[in-house]
DNA sequence: ACAAGTATGCACCTTTTAGTAAGTACCATG
DNA sequence: CATGGTACTTACTAAAAGGTGCATACTTGT
């Protein structure tokens, strides 16, 4: 049995299409990586996340709030205090992608190289 | 050092974001996950990756293949027959991928649950 | 002779994702 | 009293990704 090469009909199909929908999008392995480190408040996150504009960086992180991988406080102050924390959820996400990010690494030449020879075609 | 909150000003900031550059794209975790299993031909992969149009499964095959994780053959017969398969590099992401499938096998349903809530807002 | 299977290519359109620029309400500092 | 910092929100626009459908050229099976 299930050498038969047939898809079951559901939300996802293996593992990491249902991984791929936590993390896909331009600065959410950026936000996890940042996160993964320490808590962080709304500001420095955003200076850590180079280039990032509010906008984005506010959607990201209320997916992946309701997502369970990041929780946020916010303290109620005036002028504003929100930390952004990594759940355990979210730590257990982050090690599952530690050798991933280590794969990123060892290569990054080989990627980026050819991420130019697809540019130019 | 380099507990610096900063980001170098490189082509990838983290191997994340380069890993994904490679396995980003619709189909293409999908595509990584058969040809892990078995060298196919294009037709089988189609028939495995349900729901894939031609113009996307050619299209992920072409820049897998430039991303040096993805081989093909071409048999120069006719009717047509190509051969893909991964490469060493293409297992060797394969590789670093089995933890973050598992991750997403054992959270699917909690992912899933996630999806729709995202969608009803 | 006609349909189906083989692996693609191409033109066009829609959907999704991301970026830009402005505004909010309040406080502290110069 | 204006400026800058706090954490956002909203409207509009641009770019990227994905989908649809038709065409190729040849062979095998009906």
């Amino acid at each position: 049995m299930s050498d038969r090469t047939e898809i079951p009909a559901q939300p996802f199909i293996c593992g990491l299409d249902a991984a791929l929908r936590v993390i896909g999008g331009k600065w959410k392995p950026l936000i996890l990586f940042f996160l993964a480190k320490e808590p962080r408040r709304y500001g420095e996150l955003k200076r850590c996340v180079r280039g990032v504009s509010d906008k984005m960086l506010i959607q990201h992180l209320k997916e992946l709030e309701v997502d369970g991988v990041v929780l946020r406080t916010d303290y109620q102050e005036i002028p504003p205090r929100v930390l952004y924390e990594l759940s355990p959820f979210g730590f257990s996400l982050a090690d599952a992608l530690v050798p991933l990010c280590r794969w990123g690494d060892e290569n990054a030449e080989i990627i980026e190289k050819n991420l130019n020879a697809k540019r130019d075609s």
